[in-house]
DNA sequence: AAATGTTCCGCAATCGTTTGCGGTTACGTT
DNA sequence: AACGTAACCGCAAACGATTGCGGAACATTT
């Protein structure tokens, strides 16, 4: 019942010998019309299924990507996963998915595994918990090719898929700008992150290039929905308070408005708000949330591409870094331009 | 540099046989104190790794469970996978997602998948498509456990993790019938998932019990945001419009709630809402969306936990349905009793 | 001195599949 | 009658790790 038909039981069944049935599923010339048939209809039969597993161990090819995550519970992570899988399912890989849920160690765990189950590539972005990345040097000095998607490691040479999050901090603070407001605060993350210390890059380069003073006061490290909370309440006590936020990512954005109404601020008319992401969340607050749109599945997508360019023919020398576009969604929660 | 170290490697260097740097690895009473320290030594400087794909084969176990979800960007389907994950990371499993995206064709190839790499368990949740349930019951008969997740098959004997949305359904009908509102129409999913059937039932029920007449114009078949639109304009423009919404699920919730407040209709005081699922996105709209937790994160759990005892000891004759609790959050969409 | 025990290690089979090589028929050719 | 040649098929090794069994070398006992 529970054991799974394998070649030798059909070959048992007919009397011959494992390799003429290996070779008959195959199609081998060297097997006779009548053999290949009774094969066949016995293998359909008894549902007959190759054991990856004993394949895997033959060919060194186990037909498997791995994927390491902070969380899958996010709208931009996930769409990424949905890339990946439809690449990888294309190509004949299954995908193997792993969370770190943004700690250090169980990412330390998750390449191991990777590593251990011989997985032919690994799909990762890193933990916000993570500065050490020996493990996943590790990883690659073993010979496992690995892309890095959204959040690479800084200051190593490895193959990459990002966007240019400098760029599009510099453009949502621009279209801040742009409409109006001349306060703008920012919602940073820890400043750890590569991601998060290129958006600051690109928000205090968009306030120098409009000779806007830099004001420290503006800038918070706080990047989720509650954090917000308390950050927005800060900002807004301010002698000086802002009359724009652009925040580090869409929930931030969203804690910030949710704030903001409470206090009966307006949006955006008071205080204008851009997000990050383009999560589809931001479709359905009130008022919509203009945001920077990172194209998750875009990003899955070119990462499982290069992924499994770099299995089929490994790495010849040079590292590569693949930008994704992102481009600006504008919606109610920003002004208009006049 | 690519090829992974094994123990013959080891054996090799050290002038000893593979049984040996087995043994001494594992501590093995029957190894020297000299070789143990010697093969120990060899193998982290080597970084020596067990071949998982060789133990699999050996043991005819992999480790790994399956699993199917019709799309991971749901926050409801990502947060059973934590779950399922969490469980899976305890016991020493790994997980292999697959998702159907709702087609029924795919789903069909996943389970092949699964079932090709040997999983120990399925968890799956069927897609919107799937009225043939063969290619499950085949797993099923191949000896491989399978529990049934949020959306099981109907009319099967199977293990099954769900909530008892008919129960669900009545209460937050219920409370919008407490509330003071009479006039109560239903969003529904497709009629071919039992969830869909369920719900609508448990709709009809409150109905009946209140003495409230069943008003079959105030049925519209509608399951997310986009179709959410539409239904609602129809609904507002029927000669005895609605005073109420019961959506199938958030996404279509918020679709009727945009819509309303682009008709200008006041949420909650001239049409009350309410959801279901308890997505996080409930929490930012505006007004807060009331809705019905589900639980995604416990139903992964105990789902997973049901599998690994199924796996631990097969089949004991009776298939288990595990109900988890769902309650209602109550937010700004819906009125407040009086 | 012979028997017994102890310590340490290797042989070979196993998991399921593939594949090079060799072997067995049957048939046709000279 | 002897040989060549297709046409079919099986043996055995290999992938990496585990494990029952047996064996060599040495120490201890009677």
């Amino acid at each position: 019942m529970s054991s799974q038909v394998t070649i030798k039981d059909i070959a048992k069944a007919l009397n011959i010998s494992a390799s003429t049935v290996s070779r008959a599923l195959k199609n081998h010339p060297d097997i006779s019309r009548e053999t290949k048939d009774a094969v066949n209809e016995l293998a359909v039969k008894l549902r007959y299924k190759p054991n990856a597993v004993a394949l895997s161990l033959k060919n060194s090819r186990t037909n498997t990507l791995g994927v390491i995550i902070p969380e899958v519970v996010h709208y931009f992570f996930s769409s990424v996963i949905s890339g990946i899988e439809d690449v990888a399912y294309e190509a004949g890989y299954n995908v193997m998915v792993c969370q770190s849920n943004e700690r250090y160690a169980r990412e330390v765990i998750n390449a191991q595994a990777l590593d251990s189950n011989r997985v032919e590539g690994a799909l990762i972005s890193v933990s916000k918990e993570t500065r050490d990345f020996n493990h996943l040097k590790n990883l690659e000095e073993n010979g496992m090719p690995i892309v890095f998607f959204d959040r690479a490691p800084d200051g190593l040479d490895v193959d990459r898929v990002i966007i240019d999050d400098r760029q599009a901090a510099y453009n949502a603070t621009r279209h801040l700008i742009e409409t109006g407001c001349k306060r703008i605060a920012h919602l940073a993350a820890p400043l750890t992150l590569g991601i998060a210390i290129e958006r600051f890059e690109g928000y205090k380069q968009a306030l120098k290039e409009y000779g806007i003073p830099f004001n420290e006061d503006w800038v918070v490290v706080a990047d989720s929905f509650e954090l917000a909370g308390d950050a927005t309440r800060n900002l807004m006590h301010l002698p000086s308070p802002p009359d724009a936020i652009f925040a580090v990512n869409d929930m931030t954005a969203i804690g910030a408005m949710k704030t903001l109404q409470r206090m009966s601020i307006a949006v955006p008319q008071k205080v204008a708000i851009i997000g990050f992401s383009a999560g589809f969340f931001s479709d359905i607050t009130t008022p919509t949330l203009s945001s920077v749109d990172q194209h998750g599945y875009e990003m899955g997508v070119e990462a499982a591409k290069l992924l499994l360019e770099r299995i089929e023919k490994p790495a010849e020398g040079k590292h590569k870094t693949c930008y994704i576009d992102t481009h600006l969604v504008l919606r109610e929660s920003t002004r208009r331009k006049t």
